[in-house]
DNA sequence: ATGAAAGCGCTAACAG
DNA sequence: CTGTTAGCGCTTTCAT
């Protein structure tokens, strides 16, 4: 493997020069940087980034701490799309990106800031880990820099990306409301994601503010996120409350799974009951009926995530919080109460 | 940031020993050890692994060179689900993965073995370029240990894993012949994919090994693996050919476009024309109708990869070759001939 | 405009 | 069982 030094030798000069040149510092003769630089292309010279890294204390690599390579995520492919956004600006810059490989096991031998330090990632983006996960911790208190994905968290060196999930959500539910339903449910995520804080949010205002609507705690209920989840919670609810006639689902996979448990109690949705989704999946434009639901731009999330945190790197600007808007999709899977 | 010189300074003893000490050597006192673990963790140390790296000569890290960041690839999720097999595989090892940021500018002005060796990766799981990519050429010539994956190339230092695609193609073009239809089309990717030109060979020796059948090269044609230029070739062959009853597609995005193709030129399926697909995607299942197609485990696919490269790595075994095996799935875009 | 030398943090002979 | 020394490939003062 070539080295500076081969190169060195070969054009008749010091590794310094040699270093220089190559670096496109200006103090070097031009005459020897176009020698060292046809010796070098010819010797199929290339950097060795650890070495340089090494002496630099950086290494152009971003650490992606994930949770979503698991089966379940799969199906509604957030993860991958914010990966596509962060690959997508990181392509234009020059780091490059490591994924982190822990499972819960690894996590436990290994704190974050540990992870992040051997590995001398020059900054971190996380994305889908819950709230009372102790790497959230971490992440606050470490001083490495790092953009959160849907976490709120803002400090000396964590900025972070989210969506409005507030007014996502109150959107959602005022759609509803305008369709005249008037005995709203929601099946939200669970107490460990901030989203579903806020959509629960989201959700009290919009009835608070329609005239005649209260917020009744009995009509929230947990699905995880999960299909499977959400179907068995939905048909609970239907049958203690069958005066609900519409369903507001903190995702757009358990709104799936709140349509089945819909068809199981006898319902069609919409006819029957109205059913809204957020996320706007893929699925959700191909499922029967088509699911109406709350958009929001998962590629955008992490392109603005790998800009933010490269920003800060490359010009030390201070961490910022980016709120990006979300969008209505009326579909099939709602309607005007009869 | 703590090195293992501040231990040694703690300790009392020299490098060496500190860092005998870490790496679990036999010869070192086991007091001592002790001793300086427990420094080690008091002083909240951490290895940087760029030096290690740069002394050792390698890097514990495993270079993904992976086509599918884009728009499109979101939909098949292909990408997607092989990386989540690697990550699997690789989770349970001390390898950490780096995404190689290429986009194709980029790519023109690096070669593959530039960004292997200025990341001095140890390995290269390489999915989803084209037969055509320069990089291919450049990866079975490189001394870089790779596995590829889809793509039948085995040299010294490369292997791969692929699924059986002959069988697998020839399975679904034997299905249709079993539902009696007799003139079955295929819609194939393109030229520049080896999955295509096996699915192909699978669809010619089903047809040659059916009584009474044989090939026709006009019933052939190219989708680009894009599920709208599959419907307009579709459409086009229906057209031009009427007396089709029933259509394999090498991918299922393009035989979502031909169902959509076959609606417009005033067909149904499976009534009037039977389309089986290829890949099982997710949405495959959802669509209406849902889709027949041959199946394949694209987590399987990473997990073998990153298998076979990483003890390619550790056991210094030969590159193998690992095929898997397909499955039909039957749903509801295929049915007997009237 | 160029070079000599030091050092980033670590491992690996080699010697004791 | 432990320490001394050299060196991985690179950048960076500090001289010249």
């Amino acid at each position: 493997m070539t080295t500076i030094k081969d190169i060195a030798k070969a054009a008749g000069v010091s590794v310094t020069t040699v270093s220089r040149a190559l670096n496109g510092y200006s103090d070097v003769n031009e005459r020897t940087r176009k020698k060292i630089i046809e010796i070098s292309k010819e010797l199929n010279y290339s950097p060795n980034i650890l070495a340089r890294g090494l002496v630099m204390n950086k290494s152009k690599t971003i650490g992606l701490l994930v949770s979503g390579f698991n089966k379940e995520s799969i199906k509604d492919n957030f993860t991958f799309e914010v990966l596509s956004g962060i690959n997508q600006y990181a392509a234009e810059t020059d780091y490059d990106l490591v994924l982190f490989n822990t499972n819960s096991t690894k996590q436990r031998e290994k704190t974050y800031a540990q992870l992040c330090r051997e590995r001398r990632v020059d900054g971190v983006i996380v994305q889908g880990i819950k709230t009372d996960d102790p790497y959230l911790q971490e992440v606050v208190e470490s001083n490495i820099p790092c953009v959160l994905i849907d976490i709120p968290v803002q400090t000396e060196n964590v900025g972070f990306v989210t969506t409005d999930n507030i007014a996502g959500a109150k959107s959602a539910v005022s759609y509803l409301i305008e369709l005249g339903h008037k005995n709203i449910a929601m099946v939200n995520g669970h107490d460990l994601a901030f989203v579903s804080q806020e959509r629960l949010e989201g959700y009290k205002r919009a009835l608070s503010e329609a005239a005649g609507l209260s917020f009744r705690e009995e009509l929230v209920v947990n699905g995880s996120f999960e299909e499977g989840k959400s179907e068995a919670v939905t048909f609970k609810l239907l049958n203690a409350f069958p005066e609900v006639t519409a369903i507001f689902c903190a995702s757009d996979l358990m709104a799936l799974g709140s349509i089945k448990a819909a068809g199981k109690s006898g319902r069609r949705v919409p006819e029957n009951l109205s059913i809204i989704g957020y996320d706007d999946i893929l699925l959700s434009s191909y499922v029967s009926p088509r699911l109406t639901t709350i958009a929001q731009n998962k590629q955008k999330l992490g392109f603005h995530a790998a800009q933010q945190l490269i920003e800060m790197l490359e010009k030390e600007t201070a961490p910022a919080h980016i709120i990006l808007e979300t969008e209505l999709k009326i579909r099939e899977s709602t309607a005007k109460i009869k």
